[in-house]
DNA sequence: CTAACATTCAAACGTTCGTTTGAATCTGGA
DNA sequence: TCCAGATTCAAACGAACGTTTGAATGTTAG
Protein backbone atom coordinates (compact mmCIF):
# COMPACT_ATOMS: atom_id res chain seq x y z
CA UNK A 1 0.00 0.00 0.00
CA UNK A 2 2.67 2.72 0.85
CA UNK A 3 0.76 5.30 1.86
CA UNK A 4 -1.34 6.68 -1.25
CA UNK A 5 -3.07 9.48 -1.58
CA UNK A 6 0.13 11.41 0.81
CA UNK A 7 2.29 13.37 -1.96
CA UNK A 8 0.42 12.87 -5.55
CA UNK A 9 -2.94 13.36 -5.59
CA UNK A 10 -3.18 11.14 -8.33
CA UNK A 11 -2.81 13.83 -10.97
CA UNK A 12 -4.17 11.22 -13.58
CA UNK A 13 -7.03 10.56 -12.48
CA UNK A 14 -7.94 14.11 -12.32
CA UNK A 15 -7.19 14.93 -15.67
CA UNK A 16 -9.36 11.84 -16.73
CA UNK A 17 -12.11 14.15 -14.30
CA UNK A 18 -11.59 16.77 -15.94
CA UNK A 19 -11.41 15.78 -19.42
CA UNK A 20 -14.53 13.27 -19.22
CA UNK A 21 -16.49 16.35 -17.70
CA UNK A 22 -16.11 18.61 -20.72
CA UNK A 23 -16.47 16.13 -23.23
CA UNK A 24 -19.44 14.29 -21.64
CA UNK A 25 -21.02 18.47 -21.91
CA UNK A 26 -19.74 18.82 -25.27
CA UNK A 27 -20.73 15.13 -26.60
CA UNK A 28 -22.78 13.17 -24.13
CA UNK A 29 -21.96 10.23 -22.73
CA UNK A 30 -21.81 7.71 -25.89
CA UNK A 31 -20.32 9.86 -28.14
CA UNK A 32 -17.75 10.78 -25.82
CA UNK A 33 -15.39 7.55 -26.25
CA UNK A 34 -12.52 6.54 -24.16
CA UNK A 35 -10.24 7.08 -27.29
CA UNK A 36 -10.84 10.91 -27.54
CA UNK A 37 -11.13 11.13 -23.79
CA UNK A 38 -7.62 9.60 -22.48
CA UNK A 39 -6.44 11.51 -25.54
CA UNK A 40 -7.32 14.69 -24.14
CA UNK A 41 -6.54 13.58 -20.90
CA UNK A 42 -3.06 12.89 -21.93
CA UNK A 43 -3.21 9.18 -20.40
CA UNK A 44 -3.38 6.18 -21.82
CA UNK A 45 -6.62 4.22 -23.16
CA UNK A 46 -6.28 1.78 -20.27
CA UNK A 47 -5.87 4.16 -17.93
CA UNK A 48 -9.79 4.99 -17.34
CA UNK A 49 -10.55 1.33 -16.01
CA UNK A 50 -7.48 1.22 -14.58
CA UNK A 51 -8.61 4.04 -11.97
CA UNK A 52 -12.06 3.83 -12.14
CA UNK A 53 -13.04 0.41 -13.13
CA UNK A 54 -15.17 1.01 -15.80
CA UNK A 55 -17.00 3.68 -18.35
CA UNK A 56 -19.89 4.12 -15.54
CA UNK A 57 -18.06 4.08 -12.57
CA UNK A 58 -16.39 7.63 -14.28
CA UNK A 59 -19.40 9.02 -15.32
CA UNK A 60 -20.75 8.33 -11.50
CA UNK A 61 -17.39 9.76 -10.22
CA UNK A 62 -17.69 12.84 -12.66
CA UNK A 63 -21.11 13.94 -10.78
CA UNK A 64 -19.98 13.12 -7.41
CA UNK A 65 -16.63 15.16 -7.33
CA UNK A 66 -19.15 18.15 -7.68
CA UNK A 67 -22.65 17.32 -6.73
CA UNK A 68 -21.67 16.49 -3.07
CA UNK A 69 -19.97 19.45 -2.09
CA UNK A 70 -22.33 21.06 -4.17
CA UNK A 71 -25.20 19.90 -1.87
CA UNK A 72 -23.36 19.67 1.54
CA UNK A 73 -22.76 23.06 0.46
CA UNK A 74 -26.59 23.83 0.57
CA UNK A 75 -27.53 21.78 3.43
CA UNK A 76 -24.73 23.84 5.60
CA UNK A 77 -26.06 27.19 4.00
CA UNK A 78 -29.84 26.66 5.10
CA UNK A 79 -28.42 25.13 8.91
CA UNK A 80 -26.83 28.23 8.99
CA UNK A 81 -30.01 30.69 7.83
CA UNK A 82 -32.13 28.69 10.28
CA UNK A 83 -29.38 29.23 12.90
CA UNK A 84 -29.19 32.73 12.72
CA UNK A 85 -33.08 32.80 12.30
CA UNK A 86 -33.28 31.62 15.89
CA UNK A 87 -36.99 30.34 15.62
CA UNK A 88 -38.58 32.29 13.85
CA UNK A 89 -39.69 30.78 10.17
CA UNK A 90 -37.46 31.39 7.04
CA UNK A 91 -38.74 33.70 4.04
CA UNK A 92 -39.62 31.72 1.09
CA UNK A 93 -37.24 33.84 -0.66
CA UNK A 94 -34.14 32.61 1.52
CA UNK A 95 -34.95 29.26 1.35
CA UNK A 96 -34.96 30.24 -2.79
CA UNK A 97 -31.89 31.55 -3.20
CA UNK A 98 -29.48 28.76 -1.18
CA UNK A 99 -30.74 26.69 -3.33
CA UNK A 100 -30.07 28.42 -6.83
CA UNK A 101 -26.95 30.31 -5.50
CA UNK A 102 -25.29 27.10 -4.78
CA UNK A 103 -25.71 26.82 -8.98
CA UNK A 104 -24.86 30.08 -9.93
CA UNK A 105 -21.87 30.11 -7.86
CA UNK A 106 -20.31 27.38 -9.72
CA UNK A 107 -21.51 28.73 -13.38
CA UNK A 108 -18.82 31.98 -12.09
CA UNK A 109 -16.40 29.49 -11.73
CA UNK A 110 -15.86 28.85 -15.68
CA UNK A 111 -12.48 28.72 -15.17
CA UNK A 112 -12.42 25.42 -13.29
CA UNK A 113 -15.31 24.02 -15.44
CA UNK A 114 -17.72 25.03 -12.82
CA UNK A 115 -19.79 26.10 -15.99
CA UNK A 116 -19.13 23.30 -17.74
CA UNK A 117 -20.22 21.14 -14.92
CA UNK A 118 -23.78 23.28 -14.26
CA UNK A 119 -24.68 22.33 -17.89
CA UNK A 120 -23.75 18.86 -18.03
CA UNK A 121 -25.88 18.37 -14.46
CA UNK A 122 -28.67 20.43 -16.18
CA UNK A 123 -29.02 18.08 -19.04
CA UNK A 124 -28.44 15.17 -17.32
CA UNK A 125 -31.58 15.10 -14.66
CA UNK A 126 -33.71 14.12 -17.82
CA UNK A 127 -31.02 11.28 -19.28
CA UNK A 128 -32.71 8.85 -21.45
CA UNK A 129 -30.47 5.70 -19.10
CA UNK A 130 -32.44 4.85 -16.45
CA UNK A 131 -29.08 4.17 -14.18
CA UNK A 132 -27.62 7.55 -14.55
CA UNK A 133 -30.91 9.25 -13.96
CA UNK A 134 -31.05 7.27 -10.10
CA UNK A 135 -28.10 8.14 -9.32
CA UNK A 136 -28.55 11.87 -9.65
CA UNK A 137 -31.47 11.56 -7.95
CA UNK A 138 -29.85 9.30 -5.42
CA UNK A 139 -27.04 12.46 -5.04
CA UNK A 140 -29.38 14.66 -5.00
CA UNK A 141 -31.59 12.92 -2.34
CA UNK A 142 -30.84 14.43 1.05
CA UNK A 143 -30.37 18.09 0.09
CA UNK A 144 -33.72 17.76 -1.88
CA UNK A 145 -35.59 16.43 1.51
CA UNK A 146 -33.73 19.15 3.41
CA UNK A 147 -35.20 21.84 1.31
CA UNK A 148 -38.71 19.89 0.99
CA UNK A 149 -38.92 20.22 4.98
CA UNK A 150 -37.54 23.99 4.90
CA UNK A 151 -40.34 25.52 2.47
CA UNK A 152 -42.77 23.16 4.24
CA UNK A 153 -42.00 24.88 7.36
CA UNK A 154 -41.80 28.01 5.70
CA UNK A 155 -45.40 27.77 3.96
CA UNK A 156 -47.13 25.63 6.87
CA UNK A 157 -50.78 26.45 5.02
CA UNK A 158 -49.74 25.13 1.12
CA UNK A 159 -51.23 21.29 0.83
CA UNK A 160 -48.44 19.05 0.51
CA UNK A 161 -49.24 18.18 -2.85
CA UNK A 162 -48.99 21.60 -4.15
CA UNK A 163 -45.83 22.31 -2.84
CA UNK A 164 -44.39 19.43 -4.52
CA UNK A 165 -45.46 20.67 -8.01
CA UNK A 166 -44.26 24.09 -7.13
CA UNK A 167 -41.16 22.53 -5.95
CA UNK A 168 -40.68 20.78 -9.17
CA UNK A 169 -41.29 23.85 -11.03
CA UNK A 170 -38.46 25.36 -9.48
CA UNK A 171 -36.04 22.72 -10.03
CA UNK A 172 -37.01 22.60 -13.67
CA UNK A 173 -36.60 26.13 -14.26
CA UNK A 174 -33.49 26.18 -12.75
CA UNK A 175 -32.35 23.03 -14.55
CA UNK A 176 -33.10 24.09 -18.18
CA UNK A 177 -32.38 27.69 -17.48
CA UNK A 178 -28.19 26.67 -16.72
CA UNK A 179 -28.60 23.88 -19.25
CA UNK A 180 -29.81 25.37 -21.97
CA UNK A 181 -27.71 27.88 -22.75
CA UNK A 182 -28.57 28.15 -26.97
CA UNK A 183 -31.16 26.32 -28.38
CA UNK A 184 -34.09 28.48 -27.24
CA UNK A 185 -32.04 31.74 -26.00
CA UNK A 186 -31.54 32.03 -30.15
CA UNK A 187 -35.06 31.43 -30.80
CA UNK A 188 -35.89 34.38 -28.48
CA UNK A 189 -33.48 36.19 -30.07
CA UNK A 190 -30.71 36.60 -28.01
CA UNK A 191 -27.12 36.64 -28.56
CA UNK A 192 -25.54 33.93 -26.74
CA UNK A 193 -22.69 35.89 -25.88
CA UNK A 194 -21.12 35.99 -21.94
CA UNK A 195 -24.69 36.02 -20.98
CA UNK A 196 -24.60 34.76 -17.86
CA UNK A 197 -23.99 37.97 -15.13
CA UNK A 198 -24.77 35.70 -12.61
CA UNK A 199 -25.48 38.07 -10.33
CA UNK A 200 -28.44 39.83 -13.10
CA UNK A 201 -29.00 36.26 -13.55
CA UNK A 202 -29.38 35.22 -9.89
CA UNK A 203 -32.08 38.35 -9.20
CA UNK A 204 -34.22 37.38 -12.55
CA UNK A 205 -34.70 33.91 -11.46
CA UNK A 206 -35.26 34.48 -7.88
CA UNK A 207 -37.87 36.83 -8.83
CA UNK A 208 -39.65 34.19 -11.14
CA UNK A 209 -39.09 31.68 -8.73
CA UNK A 210 -40.17 33.03 -5.68
CA UNK A 211 -43.65 34.77 -7.56
CA UNK A 212 -44.16 31.06 -9.05
CA UNK A 213 -43.87 29.58 -5.27
CA UNK A 214 -46.15 32.14 -3.45
CA UNK A 215 -48.79 32.17 -6.11
CA UNK A 216 -51.91 32.19 -4.35
CA UNK A 217 -54.21 29.00 -4.66
CA UNK A 218 -56.03 27.97 -7.67
CA UNK A 219 -59.86 27.38 -6.56
CA UNK A 220 -61.49 24.37 -8.39
CA UNK A 221 -59.43 24.56 -11.71
CA UNK A 222 -59.93 28.34 -12.24
CA UNK A 223 -56.71 30.55 -12.25
CA UNK A 224 -57.82 34.08 -13.13
CA UNK A 225 -56.11 37.52 -11.73
CA UNK A 226 -52.70 36.37 -9.50
CA UNK A 227 -51.18 39.74 -9.63
CA UNK B 1 -43.99 6.81 -59.99
CA UNK B 2 -47.29 4.81 -60.25
CA UNK B 3 -49.67 7.11 -58.02
CA UNK B 4 -47.85 6.63 -54.85
CA UNK B 5 -49.80 7.31 -51.14
CA UNK B 6 -52.92 6.83 -52.67
CA UNK B 7 -53.81 3.24 -51.28
CA UNK B 8 -51.16 1.98 -48.91
CA UNK B 9 -50.05 4.92 -46.77
CA UNK B 10 -46.65 4.07 -46.67
CA UNK B 11 -47.28 1.34 -43.29
CA UNK B 12 -43.78 0.75 -42.93
CA UNK B 13 -42.76 3.81 -42.66
CA UNK B 14 -45.26 4.15 -39.85
CA UNK B 15 -44.00 1.77 -38.00
CA UNK B 16 -40.81 2.51 -38.23
CA UNK B 17 -41.55 6.51 -37.26
CA UNK B 18 -43.77 5.09 -33.79
CA UNK B 19 -41.11 2.27 -33.04
CA UNK B 20 -38.18 4.98 -32.88
CA UNK B 21 -40.70 7.55 -30.81
CA UNK B 22 -40.51 5.00 -28.58
CA UNK B 23 -37.14 3.54 -28.47
CA UNK B 24 -35.58 7.07 -28.52
CA UNK B 25 -37.69 8.37 -25.52
CA UNK B 26 -36.71 4.99 -23.73
CA UNK B 27 -32.98 4.54 -24.42
CA UNK B 28 -32.16 7.83 -26.24
CA UNK B 29 -30.58 8.39 -29.81
CA UNK B 30 -27.47 6.84 -29.78
CA UNK B 31 -28.27 3.65 -27.21
CA UNK B 32 -31.29 3.11 -29.88
CA UNK B 33 -29.46 0.85 -32.80
CA UNK B 34 -31.33 0.04 -36.05
CA UNK B 35 -31.58 -3.50 -35.24
CA UNK B 36 -33.47 -2.96 -32.06
CA UNK B 37 -35.52 -0.34 -33.63
CA UNK B 38 -36.14 -2.18 -36.88
CA UNK B 39 -37.42 -5.23 -35.01
CA UNK B 40 -39.69 -3.31 -32.94
CA UNK B 41 -41.29 -2.10 -35.76
CA UNK B 42 -40.97 -5.53 -37.52
CA UNK B 43 -39.36 -4.33 -40.04
CA UNK B 44 -36.21 -5.16 -42.14
CA UNK B 45 -32.62 -4.26 -41.27
CA UNK B 46 -32.23 -1.72 -44.04
CA UNK B 47 -35.67 -0.53 -44.11
CA UNK B 48 -35.17 2.55 -41.76
CA UNK B 49 -32.13 3.34 -44.70
CA UNK B 50 -34.79 2.61 -47.45
CA UNK B 51 -37.82 4.55 -46.06
CA UNK B 52 -35.18 7.91 -44.70
CA UNK B 53 -31.72 7.62 -46.14
CA UNK B 54 -30.25 7.24 -42.26
CA UNK B 55 -30.57 7.37 -38.73
CA UNK B 56 -30.79 10.94 -38.39
CA UNK B 57 -32.46 11.66 -41.26
CA UNK B 58 -35.48 9.34 -39.21
CA UNK B 59 -34.95 11.22 -35.76
CA UNK B 60 -35.56 14.60 -38.19
CA UNK B 61 -38.77 12.91 -39.12
CA UNK B 62 -39.76 11.53 -35.65
CA UNK B 63 -39.71 15.11 -34.86
CA UNK B 64 -40.99 16.59 -38.12
CA UNK B 65 -44.41 14.09 -37.97
CA UNK B 66 -45.17 15.69 -33.94
CA UNK B 67 -43.56 19.60 -34.06
CA UNK B 68 -45.41 20.52 -37.17
CA UNK B 69 -48.88 20.40 -36.64
CA UNK B 70 -48.39 21.26 -33.01
CA UNK B 71 -46.77 24.41 -33.33
CA UNK B 72 -48.93 25.37 -36.63
CA UNK B 73 -51.63 24.28 -34.24
CA UNK B 74 -50.23 27.14 -31.74
CA UNK B 75 -50.14 29.24 -34.15
CA UNK B 76 -53.38 28.86 -35.21
CA UNK B 77 -54.75 29.63 -31.68
CA UNK B 78 -52.99 32.37 -31.55
CA UNK B 79 -54.74 33.83 -34.50
CA UNK B 80 -58.25 32.75 -33.83
CA UNK B 81 -57.53 34.91 -29.95
CA UNK B 82 -56.42 37.81 -31.51
CA UNK B 83 -59.55 37.96 -34.25
CA UNK B 84 -61.54 37.17 -31.23
CA UNK B 85 -59.95 40.18 -29.72
CA UNK B 86 -60.61 42.55 -32.12
CA UNK B 87 -57.96 45.26 -31.17
CA UNK B 88 -57.77 44.58 -27.28
CA UNK B 89 -54.96 43.57 -26.76
CA UNK B 90 -54.37 40.03 -24.83
CA UNK B 91 -54.17 38.94 -21.53
CA UNK B 92 -50.85 37.31 -20.64
CA UNK B 93 -52.64 34.17 -19.42
CA UNK B 94 -54.46 33.15 -22.67
CA UNK B 95 -50.95 33.75 -24.30
CA UNK B 96 -49.35 31.31 -22.05
CA UNK B 97 -52.54 29.01 -21.96
CA UNK B 98 -51.88 28.98 -26.21
CA UNK B 99 -48.84 27.56 -25.69
CA UNK B 100 -48.89 24.96 -22.66
CA UNK B 101 -52.42 24.20 -24.18
CA UNK B 102 -50.41 22.44 -27.18
CA UNK B 103 -48.67 20.52 -25.19
CA UNK B 104 -50.76 18.91 -22.39
CA UNK B 105 -53.43 18.26 -24.88
CA UNK B 106 -50.97 16.04 -26.35
CA UNK B 107 -49.58 14.62 -23.15
CA UNK B 108 -53.31 13.23 -22.87
CA UNK B 109 -53.20 11.51 -25.81
CA UNK B 110 -51.16 8.39 -24.18
CA UNK B 111 -52.48 5.95 -26.09
CA UNK B 112 -51.28 7.13 -29.83
CA UNK B 113 -47.15 7.66 -28.00
CA UNK B 114 -48.42 11.94 -27.88
CA UNK B 115 -46.75 11.54 -24.20
CA UNK B 116 -43.78 9.58 -25.20
CA UNK B 117 -43.47 12.11 -27.40
CA UNK B 118 -43.72 14.91 -25.69
CA UNK B 119 -41.15 13.54 -22.50
CA UNK B 120 -38.66 12.85 -25.76
CA UNK B 121 -39.19 17.06 -26.96
CA UNK B 122 -38.43 18.05 -23.35
CA UNK B 123 -35.00 16.33 -23.07
CA UNK B 124 -34.13 17.04 -26.24
CA UNK B 125 -33.72 20.87 -26.11
CA UNK B 126 -30.50 20.06 -24.00
CA UNK B 127 -29.36 17.36 -26.50
CA UNK B 128 -25.60 17.63 -26.05
CA UNK B 129 -25.50 17.02 -30.37
CA UNK B 130 -25.44 20.36 -31.45
CA UNK B 131 -26.88 19.66 -35.29
CA UNK B 132 -30.18 18.02 -33.12
CA UNK B 133 -30.67 20.85 -31.00
CA UNK B 134 -30.28 23.53 -33.91
CA UNK B 135 -32.89 21.27 -35.57
CA UNK B 136 -35.66 21.78 -32.98
CA UNK B 137 -34.42 25.05 -33.15
CA UNK B 138 -35.30 25.59 -36.36
CA UNK B 139 -38.75 23.47 -36.24
CA UNK B 140 -39.89 26.45 -33.20
CA UNK B 141 -38.39 28.69 -34.96
CA UNK B 142 -41.97 30.02 -36.35
CA UNK B 143 -44.16 29.73 -33.14
CA UNK B 144 -41.75 31.28 -30.80
CA UNK B 145 -41.30 34.20 -33.03
CA UNK B 146 -45.10 34.65 -33.27
CA UNK B 147 -45.80 34.00 -29.59
CA UNK B 148 -42.66 36.26 -28.42
CA UNK B 149 -44.35 39.39 -30.58
CA UNK B 150 -47.23 38.10 -28.96
CA UNK B 151 -46.29 38.66 -25.38
CA UNK B 152 -44.70 41.59 -26.46
CA UNK B 153 -47.50 43.29 -27.47
CA UNK B 154 -49.27 42.50 -24.34
CA UNK B 155 -47.08 43.54 -21.78
CA UNK B 156 -45.64 46.59 -23.80
CA UNK B 157 -44.22 48.26 -20.87
CA UNK B 158 -41.90 45.37 -20.02
CA UNK B 159 -37.94 45.74 -21.11
CA UNK B 160 -37.12 43.07 -23.72
CA UNK B 161 -34.47 41.60 -22.24
CA UNK B 162 -36.09 41.10 -19.17
CA UNK B 163 -39.08 39.57 -21.37
CA UNK B 164 -36.50 37.04 -23.51
CA UNK B 165 -35.44 35.85 -19.95
CA UNK B 166 -38.94 35.78 -18.66
CA UNK B 167 -40.07 33.34 -21.45
CA UNK B 168 -36.87 31.60 -21.39
CA UNK B 169 -37.94 30.28 -17.87
CA UNK B 170 -41.39 29.69 -19.02
CA UNK B 171 -40.26 27.87 -21.78
CA UNK B 172 -38.06 25.68 -19.10
CA UNK B 173 -40.38 25.53 -16.78
CA UNK B 174 -42.52 23.73 -19.28
CA UNK B 175 -39.90 21.63 -20.94
CA UNK B 176 -38.91 20.03 -17.89
CA UNK B 177 -42.15 19.74 -16.45
CA UNK B 178 -43.24 17.23 -18.90
CA UNK B 179 -39.69 15.57 -19.36
CA UNK B 180 -38.67 14.80 -16.03
CA UNK B 181 -41.50 12.34 -15.08
CA UNK B 182 -39.88 10.20 -12.21
CA UNK B 183 -36.66 11.76 -11.04
CA UNK B 184 -37.19 14.82 -9.03
CA UNK B 185 -40.87 13.87 -8.58
CA UNK B 186 -39.70 10.65 -6.55
CA UNK B 187 -36.85 12.71 -4.29
CA UNK B 188 -39.78 15.07 -3.80
CA UNK B 189 -41.66 12.23 -1.45
CA UNK B 190 -44.28 11.44 -5.05
CA UNK B 191 -45.20 8.43 -6.70
CA UNK B 192 -44.93 8.23 -9.89
CA UNK B 193 -48.11 6.76 -10.81
CA UNK B 194 -50.96 8.82 -13.33
CA UNK B 195 -49.68 12.06 -12.11
CA UNK B 196 -50.67 13.67 -15.40
CA UNK B 197 -54.19 15.00 -14.73
CA UNK B 198 -53.63 17.21 -17.70
CA UNK B 199 -56.24 19.44 -16.29
CA UNK B 200 -55.01 19.85 -13.15
CA UNK B 201 -51.52 20.13 -14.32
CA UNK B 202 -52.39 22.84 -16.49
CA UNK B 203 -54.02 25.18 -13.84
CA UNK B 204 -51.30 24.22 -11.94
CA UNK B 205 -48.52 25.36 -14.42
CA UNK B 206 -50.53 28.54 -15.48
CA UNK B 207 -50.59 30.00 -12.45
CA UNK B 208 -47.19 29.43 -11.88
CA UNK B 209 -45.53 30.81 -15.47
CA UNK B 210 -47.92 33.32 -15.16
CA UNK B 211 -47.05 34.41 -11.73
CA UNK B 212 -43.58 34.41 -13.17
CA UNK B 213 -43.92 36.60 -16.15
CA UNK B 214 -45.88 39.21 -14.46
CA UNK B 215 -43.72 39.90 -11.48
CA UNK B 216 -43.18 43.06 -10.81
CA UNK B 217 -39.33 44.30 -12.54
CA UNK B 218 -36.41 43.89 -9.77
CA UNK B 219 -35.26 47.12 -8.98
CA UNK B 220 -31.26 47.23 -8.71
CA UNK B 221 -30.49 43.25 -8.28
CA UNK B 222 -32.70 43.63 -4.94
CA UNK B 223 -35.80 41.63 -5.51
CA UNK B 224 -37.69 41.84 -2.20
CA UNK B 225 -41.21 41.43 -1.72
CA UNK B 226 -43.07 40.29 -4.69
CA UNK B 227 -46.30 39.44 -3.95
C1' DC C 1 -48.48 -11.85 -69.47
C1' DT C 2 -44.96 -8.72 -69.04
C1' DA C 3 -42.16 -4.92 -68.17
C1' DA C 4 -41.13 -1.36 -64.68
C1' DC C 5 -40.97 0.04 -60.37
C1' DA C 6 -41.38 -0.25 -55.17
C1' DT C 7 -40.29 -2.75 -51.34
C1' DT C 8 -38.29 -6.42 -48.57
C1' DC C 9 -34.75 -9.45 -47.40
C1' DA C 10 -30.37 -11.98 -45.76
C1' DA C 11 -25.75 -11.20 -45.76
C1' DA C 12 -21.82 -8.82 -45.49
C1' DC C 13 -19.02 -4.41 -45.28
C1' DG C 14 -15.65 -1.65 -42.71
C1' DT C 15 -15.42 0.92 -38.50
C1' DT C 16 -15.56 1.92 -33.82
C1' DC C 17 -16.66 0.71 -29.32
C1' DG C 18 -15.35 -0.61 -24.09
C1' DT C 19 -12.47 -3.67 -22.05
C1' DT C 20 -8.55 -6.87 -21.20
C1' DT C 21 -3.89 -8.41 -21.23
C1' DG C 22 0.90 -8.86 -20.04
C1' DA C 23 4.98 -6.64 -20.25
C1' DA C 24 7.49 -2.23 -19.33
C1' DT C 25 8.33 1.58 -16.36
C1' DC C 26 8.14 4.29 -12.32
C1' DT C 27 8.39 4.92 -7.22
C1' DG C 28 9.45 4.62 -2.35
C1' DG C 29 10.94 2.01 1.72
C1' DA C 30 13.97 -1.74 3.77
C1' DT D 1 20.84 -1.80 -4.01
C1' DC D 2 16.97 -4.30 -4.64
C1' DC D 3 12.31 -5.42 -4.59
C1' DA D 4 7.25 -5.03 -4.27
C1' DG D 5 3.60 -2.44 -5.50
C1' DA D 6 1.61 1.31 -8.32
C1' DT D 7 1.10 3.02 -12.75
C1' DT D 8 1.65 3.31 -17.75
C1' DC D 9 1.86 1.40 -22.16
C1' DA D 10 1.07 -0.82 -26.92
C1' DA D 11 -1.58 -4.25 -28.68
C1' DA D 12 -5.24 -6.98 -29.21
C1' DC D 13 -10.04 -8.87 -28.07
C1' DG D 14 -14.86 -9.81 -29.36
C1' DA D 15 -18.99 -7.42 -29.88
C1' DA D 16 -21.94 -4.06 -31.72
C1' DC D 17 -22.60 -0.25 -34.64
C1' DG D 18 -24.71 2.21 -39.20
C1' DT D 19 -24.71 1.35 -43.78
C1' DT D 20 -24.47 -1.00 -48.36
C1' DT D 21 -25.34 -4.53 -51.62
C1' DG D 22 -27.68 -7.41 -54.92
C1' DA D 23 -30.95 -10.65 -55.32
C1' DA D 24 -35.82 -11.88 -54.25
C1' DT D 25 -40.48 -10.56 -53.82
C1' DG D 26 -44.60 -7.67 -54.25
C1' DT D 27 -47.34 -4.41 -56.86
C1' DT D 28 -49.24 -1.77 -60.68
C1' DA D 29 -50.07 -0.31 -65.55
C1' DG D 30 -50.22 -1.36 -70.37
Amino acid sequence: MSLRSVKPPHETRTRILNAAEELFMQHGFESTSMRLLTAKAEANLAAVNYHFGSKDALIEAVFRRRLDPMNTGRIAELDRLEKDAGGRTLAPEAIIRAFVGASLRMIEDSKNGGRNFIRLLGRTYTDPQKHIRSLIGQLYAPAMERFKNAFERALPQMPRDELVWRIHFMFGTLAYTLAATDTVQLIAGCKPEDRYDARLLEARLTAFLQAGLLVPLHDAGDVKKAA
